[in-house]
DNA sequence: GTCCTTCTTTGCGCAATCGCAAAGATTGCT
DNA sequence: AGCAATCTTTGCGATTGCGCAAAGAAGGAC
């Protein structure tokens, strides 16, 4: 069954193509589900597809030869990803899991250099992605080399929230499960450090945890924690 | 004066590239002599220049709000940079100054629609240029976040005797002039905790080292260092 | 409802590395 | 050659955050 163009034709990504540009591209695209926990692709493994997630919280880790591991990334809804061929890349940097129950379509790498040719906005946009993702990811090398941690815990929380936080009653809540050892991995700390920070928070009356769940109450008091520094 | 295409025919960026297109492209670039230490470009400028680098060294540096700054990555002879505008960035995310004297080449960024459609391999190219140093960037961070100081300056250094190595009777020479601030700012550590440690491995006879100079005289030891986690 | 697994909290000692300070070396300038 | 500026070395105390350990929640499975 071909899918329709309306499950992405309102996403940034393909911005400026004409609808029928939208059913050729979909015409290489199946959807699939992958369940919570489920590898969407492995790190080292051949950059066969590229993806589109429809819905859903996609979480980028690498792996250190030695298994330590971080958290590139968590991917959104609307995002595209696993584009490592279109880079010039034959295996992929990182390996994707889904957060939760995801929607994600899969293109072959194989198309890539055909749709982007045909579709200079598909392209553009991509390229765009690719640019955000480098500057951001320059932006937090800067923080891990500058920074304390409880100013990158402040600010990585505070990236969450703003890319899929969730009104509720008590404040603003991260959309899908995270753990103490997710937030470590992403700031590059322990988990045992995490827990005492969000502690300490909670008792301040600044967030709301619990289980594999954060909710922020007083978004300015942690963009405060995530600027101010101890001293100077 | 028209600018021979021989000055960029043999770098990996133009490859695929018929000569007639190659006199295409350098009909909109211009050449620049910078001094050393003066600026290329500054972070938060508009973005109206791409440049290629000819000969020389380009230091990358990042600055945050508060004024700490860490060197980014360094351009060596034949890279392309600046090329925020390429993916949709209206300015620069970062400052670039000649490590030493240098010669670039400069396109208006308002070109460069017009020459990524027309040459395909030209796009290409920039884009696996820049999937590299997203990868890399990443590779970085992984390290930021999972490595001692020790193990992080031993890779940075042997990056850069990598990248622009050059032989002497001693070993192997960074080829530009490269201070003990320098070293920490491309780490995240201190200027004395560099110190302290290219003083321990000079005792070892892994290193030679002067005044912005780094000779490694025994590679393999210094590899052993980066990987060689203290304990574990 | 009960058990089991996974996640979280918290205490405590220690190691890594920073921050500050001051002296020593090297280079370039005039 | 002499001076000034910059870069480097080194000592020492102060902290931060880690590592380890063990106990306490919170869900999920049956």
């Amino acid at each position: 069954m071909p899918l329709d163009r309306s499950i992405i034709a309102h996403l940034a990504l393909f911005h400026g193509l004409e609808p029928q540009a939208l059913d050729i591209i979909l015409k290489d695209a199946r959807s699939v589900l992958f369940a919570k926990e489920s590898i969407v692709f492995e790190q080292e493994a051949d950059a066969r597809s590229f993806y589109v997630l429809l819905s859903g919280h996609i979480r980028v880790v690498r792996t250190t030869p030695d298994g330590r591991q971080i958290i590139a990334r968590y991917i959104s809804e609307g995002e595209i990803f696993g584009v490592a061929a279109a880079l010039g890349r034959l295996t992929y940097p990182a390996t994707a899991v889904a957060a939760v129950d995801c929607v994600v379509l899969v293109w072959p790498s194989s198309v890539w250099p055909d749709l982007s040719s045909r579709f200079p906005a598909l392209s553009a946009g991509t390229f765009k992605t690719v640019g955000n993702r480098l500057q951001e990811t320059q932006a937090r090398v800067l923080e891990l080399a500058t920074e304390q941690v409880e100013q990158r815990v402040a600010s990585a929380i505070l990236r969450l929230i703003n890319q899929t936080g969730r009104k509720t009653e008590a404040g603003i809540e991260i959309d899908f499960p995270i753990s103490r050892q997710d937030i470590a991995e992403m700031t590059g700390t322990t988990l045992h450090t995490v827990s005492r920070l969000l502690s300490a928070w909670e008792e301040k009356g600044i967030i709301v945890s619990g289980r594999q769940r954060v909710t922020v109450a007083d978004p300015h008091r942690l963009v405060l924690l995530a600027e101010h520094r101890g001293d100077r």
